[in-house]
DNA sequence: TCTGGGGTCCTAGGACCC
DNA sequence: TCTGGGGTCCTAGGACCC
């Protein structure tokens, strides 16, 4: 059996550890400069805010029903979510993290166990060591997990928020309530293609014929509906390192200058190589991209990116820095107003086992002065040793109006408690 | 004024090899 | 009239996930 682990309303629930005070109570997080609502509380929902809703527009709904508003902290929501693994971890030797707050465990061997009573014990102990409430399905097949994990979400009362399909009575009546388009894989191209031809439901996709799905949604489908027939084909992956890893941010403001859009860069470039060299490989191509805001229809309109490929192989933030400037040369365009941009490195290769070349090479010596680097900010804090590149003294930055402390992961900023 | 950020996998088609 | 057969690798684009 397969069990699916997921955090109710994570960053919400991540806001409310450190003040209990809210529970209870409306709470959204925005995205990156305040921009939109990225996550909500149960009450949020209730009263009416939509995923996705406009921070700006939303306002007056907010302080009408008073919601309470935090800027994404993911400082705060990636050590949850740590924690919340490793304990997880303690529950089978096969786990598999999906996402921020998602977690696949294999139960293999649990036959004599009663998976209700497992389930619930899982429950109190990450609520104990974390504070965050989560929801479980459990079934024998990944997929089937993942609709077992919606019954006990949408029915906390009813399942003690842990739901098992163990039967095909189970597993059909679970398909036939599913929504077609709320099927892990079934995204919006898929729903409506398959809609069409009258599926409706998970159960109506496993009433497909096998080469309709091939041909219609790739191997993937097909090994989704196998899944949800409850035959297991899809497999449950182990971590590996990154294919690809990518920094990119909107502005706070639109931005014209080549020298600002440049410090940007740069500082996107050197965020990549640090999670790169976090990871022990080197990337072999870089790509930049940049573009005005495509919302303003009364501007114009500029997009572009550029792909290139490293000399040789490299971690170090100073030569990532460079090819990235030099590929930013090539895009920017004088006279447009500039609202988002980006770096993604790819092609990875292991640090360890590099081909040397004849003629170019990384400078080796960049190699102690980065793991010296990596060693001052992560003790001292991130930043504390820039590129001259970069913005030394930033005067501009995202907004985060709303930004919650950073209860777990930084000293200055902890939990003050007050005996009176 | 105002619209997030970071990933994965699959397929078709073209270039190239013998 | 008539023009082989079998591969690999790479890339762009499209779909999906949280």
């Amino acid at each position: 059996m397969y069990a699916l682990i997921d955090c109710n309303n994570f960053y919400a629930s991540c806001e409310r550890v450190f003040r209990p005070e809210l529970r209870g109570k409306p709470i959204v997080v925005l995205s990156n400069n305040d921009g939109c609502v990225i996550a909500r509380s149960n009450e949020a929902k209730e009263v009416g805010v939509p995923m996705g809703a406009l921070a700006h527009e939303y306002e007056p709904l907010f302080l009408e029903k008073g919601v309470h508003v935090f800027s994404a902290n993911f400082a705060l929501y990636g050590d949850l979510s740590n924690r919340i693994m490793s304990i997880l971890q303690e529950y089978t030797p096969e786990i598999e993290i999906y996402s921020i707050d998602e977690a696949f465990l294999k139960l293999d061997g649990f036959k004599y166990v009663d998976l209700q009573i497992y389930g619930q014990e899982i429950r109190e102990r990450v609520f104990m060591g974390t504070g965050i409430p989560i929801s479980i399905g459990i079934a024998p097949t990944k997929a089937l997990s993942k609709v077992a994990n919606r019954i006990a979400k949408k029915f906390p009362e009813k399942t003690n928020a842990c739901h098992i399909i163990d039967s095909d009575e189970k597993r059909i009546k679970a398909l036939k309530w599913l929504k077609i388009g709320d099927v892990w894989g079934i995204g919006r191209q898929h729903e409506k293609r398959l809609i069409k031809v009258g599926v409706n439901n998970a159960f109506d996709l496993t009433q497909m014929n096998d080469n309709w799905i091939q041909q219609n949604l790739s191997i993937v489908g097909l090994r989704l509906k196998k899944d949800l027939e409850g035959i297991p084909s899809i497999q449950m992956d182990e971590i590996q390192p990154k294919k690809n890893i990518a920094t990119t941010r909107s502005f706070e403001r639109n931005l014209t200058e080549f020298s600002d859009i440049k410090e940007r860069v740069t500082t996107f470039a050197v965020s990549c190589s640090e999670k790169l060299r976090k990871q022990q490989s080197e990337c072999n191509a870089m790509m930049i991209f940049i573009h005005t805001n495509f919302h303003r229809k009364d501007l114009p309109q500029y997009s572009r990116n550029i792909v290139v490929k490293l000399p040789f192989p490299t971690n170090s933030s100073i030569e990532l820095a460079k090819f990235a400037t030099d590929g930013l040369k090539q895009i920017f365009k004088e006279g447009y107003r500039y609202k988002k941009a980006g770096v993604i490195i790819m092609n990875f290769s292991p640090e360890q086992q590099r081909q040397l070349s004849m003629f170019e090479n990384s400078n080796h010596k960049h190699k102690g002065l980065m793991k010296i680097i990596d060693k001052i900010n992560t003790n001292f804090g991130q930043q504390k040793i820039k590129l001259a590149s970069q913005d030394l003294k930033r005067v501009w930055k995202m907004k985060q109006e709303k930004l919650s402390q950073r209860y777990t992961t930084r000293i200055e900023e902890i939990l003050i408690i007050k005996a009176i």
